[in-house]
DNA sequence: CTGTTTTAGTTGTTCGAACAGTAAATGCGT
DNA sequence: ACGCATTTACTGTTCGAACAACTAAAACAG
């Protein structure tokens, strides 16, 4: 059963989300503002915070079909992020990785060695830095490249592909707004 | 070094999103038209997907913000779920739980295993239904649902805090038509 | 009633994410 | 030149997420 995908919508009262895609185009509305009865298995947490609740869902939708997509191309979500850099930057240690990427150095490391067993990525002691490690794209790797642009543009589509482009500039500003909102946050939790 | 929090703010380049709230607001604009040039740090999958990549980034600082909250409470993200389904609706069994929370079965066994262990659930076989397992919260775990309900109202301020409230709904509603885009995608991509 | 299918839950495995702790190399100030 | 903090990478551990395989019980069909 697991998610199978779209299992969160399997809570049946969210009508116009339901997988036959009679009528549709209504949904968001709908299941937003009446907040319904309390009989709706509308989950706690919608109550407390909607839009959080909101960003959740979308982030797993997301995630979940990033996952798929990749699966076919053989990569495991996360691990696309560093191909493409490499493949736009060429040879880097670890560490330029992880600011790039934005990641964890223990992340990185684990996530390198699957990548270099998988004959994507292959590693080399820096002749400069006897601490560094030098990370490059396996020529085999190259084939793959193709094959996760067409990834990340269908990933794209299916994010965007309902909505007009008015509505994808106001998507784009209102998730810089969030993020910006968010990071705000977050250097408040930090000291 | 981890993500730190706002690890990913640390690219200095991202200008309309560095702490100082000085000059923000243009920032949609400004990082996603120009694509400035090719030495900015922008990670390559912003070329490829924009809004897919804002998707991302707000999804991992909400997440890692979530984080940081529940773990003052004592739990682990995604085990809030569980518990604020339980206090609303008592006792059930997982299958309900995973419907509910729309996660993975597995995925409750373990969870639940943890928060059995931890003190914050109690699990007995179902008296009429020999295969079921019904699940509630201890006495213990009510301490803890005030403090989760003011970790989801932080949460969701921490994500809301700089948006008025006609942004809010603005927000509300591009994130449910990129849900409802996504979970159309997940149907074709489901058979 | 018997045989099949569906449901409920568990276990095993492989991922990334995050935190802590470690070791080695580097760099810097005195 | 020495000492000390920083940088770089790795390991261990515990989480959730996802997939597969499996057991046992229930529901269903004939």
């Amino acid at each position: 059963m697991a998610l199978s995908l779209l299992g969160h919508i399997s809570r049946g009262e969210c009508k116009a989300m339901t997988h036959p895609p009679t009528d549709e185009a209504d949904g968001q509305a709908a299941d937003a503002a009446p907040v319904s009865a309390a009989t709706v298995p509308v989950p706690t947490s919608a109550h407390a915070g909607p839009i959080s609740h909101a960003i959740f869902r979308v982030a797993r939708l997301h995630r979940m079909i990033a996952g798929q997509l990749l699966r076919r191309v053989g990569l495991y979500p996360g691990q696309e992020l560093v191909m493409m850099q490499l493949w736009e930057r060429g040879p880097q240690r670890q560490t330029d990785l992880v600011r790039l990427i934005d990641s964890d150095a223990a992340t990185m490391t684990r996530t390198l060695q699957r990548l270099e067993n998988a004959g994507f990525v292959r590693r080399s002691p820096s002749p400069t830095d006897k601490r560094a490690v030098i990370v490059e794209p396996t020529a085999a790797s190259l084939a793959l490249r193709r094959e996760v642009e067409r990834t990340w543009s269908d990933l794209e589509a299916a994010a965007t592909g309902s909505l007009s482009a008015d509505e994808r500039i106001t998507a784009l500003d209102v998730l810089q707004r969030l993020e910006h909102s968010l990071a705000q946050s977050a250097t408040a939790l930090e000291e």
